[in-house]
DNA sequence: TAATGGGTGCACT
DNA sequence: AAGTGCACCCATT
């Protein structure tokens, strides 16, 4: 049974606050670095994460460790930090939202210095497992859009990156791999041909994402550590319920009694099917690893969609060339040195570059010192920055995990391809990185009906977590469902369903009413309880998953950072939701597709419907880009 | 304990055999196609597998099958024949023989139009399990130089390649994936800079081989089919007995029993320890296969090491920027179209480029028709020849597999790479195919011992099998023993040791006398049930793996085809050299290894020793040889 | 398992 | 740190 495209029926009284939220953008109350690319430019935003934990545990280690339910308010829960490690030098952003309109390829990336920072994750739970690192990651990332996969591993380390995107659906662009295209006229003459194929293993342009994610097993501290790299994206981030890993994922929740993070899910699911922003509920907590998260220089990447607009688009429905990148907020923009802000300055509305914490100068570089010690609150302003070499010894109590991990490798001239000078320009055939948005689910998506164009979401500070970031995906246009989820979901195809695959237990959480949309961003010191140039917003009254919801798109640059803690206390949080969870869906469900579509239809003006993937020609910046990535992972540390 | 270089205490008179033929390669009473690229120039050449099975079961599929024992006669008996499927055109040999002053870097390839030619096994066992078909594989293929590893592999399919050189021993050169070499220069401006790096998988460039055997599951047949595609490589082969996989492989050998193939490759290792070249022994059989084999236009690659001589060599110790792609024997040299034979003429010292068996035009398309009849032997003079386009349906009775099998793709313009127009110029800068001769063993190799430079070995299509084409080892040289291996087996390193790793009851395949060296190549039907230009020959008294050698080495052109026959007839010869295995091993370790010292001196004039690996710049040829590699992966049959 | 080719997850090395 | 062996996939025809 095929539902039609998601469109009407909407009851406009439970979004008013959303859609008033998303057309005022210009009410940040601070200075926000926003760029955009151009029309079609959208955000990606990944949200920080913020909560209060209970029961602080200041600088220890060894809290209760509880990969699934330690932190039992599941993927809400965890409170990391917006903190870009450098400057706040990132670029346009491209997104999805409203429809498949993304952009097929990515020309150039900006410069490419300051995304080539680390992030560090923390706290971290103290796996025990080295298996347990992934699901515990998943529940972070998937609702920003991001399915991980294990790039490699080993019983010390485990480095993840984006799940290649399946080119089944639109199998129209050739892979890059076998380098024919270009080669074609060498056949007699192979020896003057530049066109140096370094080869690597067969890599669809799909599969090209800088992104990573590094756990690292510290011989010194016992423990795991998380390492984000590379944070941005050649690609849009995109939810897919569908994935067939999603639903392990999943599975694996329910498995170990996570119901928590599965009703979290569910919601995502649901609103991701309807094409709904996602709303972010955060936990309140106060667990108190404030001290350790400290110390550990904890960010959360909030994996921004930005782009270098190659060219203005004149509306959504152009098979964008546009190039685009999917970063992370910044903060701390230290001189912008060599630094290209053609494209910048050129493709966004609002071109915000306000430097902010330029406090922190890119000399700071080894701030992640006191990793033992708990940092000073004035420590943290500059945490994260790393800027160019870092001396190796610095930091004496440094565990050598931390050591090798802070210490940014200033890629010697030429070891990487900066795509800063051409990021602005236009290239000849319109050649881009490979980056296709999979609308992975059943139907093609045949209707853009939201637009988020022109609507720049500010990222809100708040305390929410589940589904921040969360791309309202594009691709089941065709395929939403208006009927009662609750009274189809039964006959629906679970691809189509919004409430597909969605646990019984669920429906409470969708009870939550219309997301309380914060557009507050800071550029100095603010938030309760950081003085290094993050926030920590703390929403009244919420205190669990279904207290405040914050819609969190089209941030361009989005800094923030709390107080990070998350820890173990599995004994005071876990399975709290587990009593009222199984409960009638249909009256929530149905108040909370109201909103959906009130949200999808208001935002539906713009258009840019189903923008499909176009381009083959982007093998050159595809090179670039590769090359990119190669000098991205190669050794940071020369000296170290 | 280090033992001295392999140097002195020679025996001579147990050489002159070997050193009159080694000499005596222009004894070749019939013409042979040679090509020597300079001085360094040496062959690997992948010997032709013959030998007569009894119990003839023509026509059928379903005889017994023991992968391990099938064939009890070990890695000698099978008995596939060499058959260029297309063109003779082949390229100068680069070997490795006497030093490890292999070439580091194929610069070109010559044309690849008939090294892209399918090269069918047969017969082949019927596995039963796919697991089962590596290790026949490497029976085959490891005394060919060839390790083999998989590449992909699923229930109906299993493709092998070349195991990726460890770059661990030298290290020295940066592997290519990152693609930081030739980048170094965009870093302000990414746009213009033309060097498109394709994407694949991190392969550093001892991963480039072209090489591939593929074993498909017909399901019509029932039956595992291997083909042999890419019949080349970049590198030069190498049988390495210190190889982790090798041991493994040999002690599943000894797991399963087949002790017969444990003693080959006893014997395969101390004559590779000891710098010696392989001995063919080989061992009649009359299974019977012949029928079958030729419905199957059975064909064995023997791999020979073809090189385009970039330039001229004064010494075998100029750090080689010699191209070196290793291809396999010829027959049917097809009118040259659009083939450059600049290579060959100029760099051979001899160039043979005699064409044999013209009879057989390149108007000869689907020879391999009456598959499921037997083949007429004069139908098999053309067998494996596929030029062009093949009618897809001049085969009515093929099945399936075969049918495709055969069916070589004519690459369309520009879909690979073809190096004939730049084989014969060096490239500035020297770049390469990756290409390292990996002296896996122990210590570095210090000597050249043995320099079998300007040695042009005549291939001899002998019944011998093994050892057949495992070119003498060159990175033992200083670290070969000179102790009895009897009585210093003991104390000795293993990989130092030519008698390490041998089974006890090795002994007595080394009381075989100094090989036989045949020096017969044909040009035109000869041999013994051969009509086809192929040549089967028979050495009288050769029954048994102690029988006749062969020592095959420094062939250029060789072109042979024998009725092929193999076949599982495992009651008749199943193990029959186990009751005279265990004996004493001294007076034949010492014969044999006198042998070998003689002919390492014997060789050792050329000098060339260890021309140590060097250069850096392949990227370039590096990059050609991937993307022809790719294209020749890729769809063969584009209208089948 | 129609055949055939290739991408890629991920742990081993 | 990363190459790579291998298998589980998916693709096209
Ligand atoms: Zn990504
Ligand atoms: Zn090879």
């Amino acid at each position: 049974m095929v539902t039609p495209p998601f469109v009407a029926d909407i009851d406009w009284s439970q979004t008013d606050t959303i859609l008033a939220d998303l057309n005022g953008k210009a009410a940040n109350p601070i200075a926000f670095n926003q760029v955009n690319s151009s029309e079609n430019t959208q955000i990606q935003t990944a949200p920080t994460f913020l909560h209060s934990h209970t029961l602080p545990q200041p600088h220890t280690h060894s809290h209760p460790y509880d990969i699934h339910k330690s932190h039992s308010h599941s993927f809400l829960e965890y409170n990391y930090n917006l903190v870009n490690p450098t400057s706040g030098r990132i670029a346009t952003i491209d997104g999805t939202a409203g429809t498949i309109a993304a952009p097929e390829h990515i020309q150039y990336a900006m410069s490419n210095k300051d995304e080539n920072k680390l992030i560090h994750l923390d706290p971290v739970p103290d796996f025990k497992d080295k298996n347990d690192i992934k699901p515990w990651l998943q529940k972070i990332f998937y609702p920003q859009g991001i399915e991980l996969v294990i790039e490699r591993s080993d019983s010390t380390k485990v480095v993840f990156k984006c799940k290649a995107s399946k080119r089944g659906k639109n199998a129209k662009e050739p892979m890059l791999p076998a380098s024919h295209k270009e080669k074609i006229e060498n056949n007699s003459s192979g020896s003057d041909t530049k066109s140096a194929a370094k080869k690597k293993r067969s890599v669809s342009r799909f599969n090209v994402c800088p992104f990573r994610i590094r756990a690292t097993y510290s011989l010194k501290r016992k423990r795991w550590g998380v390492v984000v790299m590379n944070n941005m994206h050649s690609h849009d981030l995109e939810f897919n319920p569908n994935s067939e890993e999603y639903k392990k994922f999943k599975d694996k929740l329910k498995d170990d009694g996570d119901m928590e993070a599965v009703k979290k899910f569910d919601e995502l699911e649901y609103r991701v099917r309807a094409h709904l922003p996602i709303h972010n509920t955060m936990i309140p907590c106060d667990c108190g690893m404030t001290s350790e998260i400290q110390s550990f220089n904890i960010v959360m990447p909030t994996t921004l969609a930005a782009g270098s607009a190659k060219r203005d688009k004149s509306s959504g429905t152009s098979p964008g060339q546009q190039p685009l990148i999917t970063t992370n907020s910044n903060i701390h923009k230290p001189p912008p040195k060599k630094r290209n802000d053609s494209l910048l300055q050129r493709t966004a509305k609002k071109n915000l570059m306000t430097m902010q914490y330029t406090n922190s100068p890119s000399e700071i570089v080894g701030q992640s010192l006191s990793m033992d010690s708990p940092m000073a609150p004035s420590e943290m302003g500059s945490a994260g920055i790393l800027e160019g070499e870092t001396p190796a010894n610095q930091i004496p109590n440094l565990s050598d995990f931390m050591d090798d991990q802070f210490h940014i490798y200033e890629r010697p001239n030429g070891n990487g391809i900066d795509f800063s000078g051409a990021s602005g320009e236009a290239v000849p055939g319109g050649s881009g990185l490979p980056m296709m948005i999979t609308t992975s689910g059943g139907g093609g998506g045949a209707g853009g009906v939201m637009d988020l164009n022109e609507i720049d979401f500010t990222n809100i500070f708040t305390k929410s977590f589940n589904g921040n970031n969360v791309l309202v995906p594009t691709s089941h246009a065709n395929s939403i469902s208006h009927q009662d989820p609750l009274s189809s979901s039964g006959a629906m195809h679970p691809d189509v369903d919004p409430s597909a695959s969605m646990t019984p237990d669920s429906a409470m959480l969708f009870r939550q009413q219309a997301p309380n949309l914060d557009h507050q961003t800071y550029s100095g010191t603010m938030g309760e309880d950081c003085e290094d140039g993050t926030v920590a917003l703390s929403r009244p009254g919420s205190n669990h998953p279904t207290a405040a919801t914050t819609l969190t798109s089209h941030l361009d640059y989005m800094t923030a950072h709390t107080d990070s803690h998350a820890a173990e206390s599995p004994s005071t949080q876990r399975s709290y939701t587990h009593g009222a969870a199984m409960e009638s869906t249909s009256a929530s469900m149905l108040d909370f597709k109201q909103e959906l579509e009130a949200f999808a239809r208001a935002t539906s003006g713009n258009s840019a419907t189903t923008p499909a993937e176009t381009t083959n020609q982007l093998q050159d910046s595809e090179d670039q880009i590769n090359s990119w990535l190669s000098s991205l992972n190669k050794p940071r540390s020369p000296n170290l």
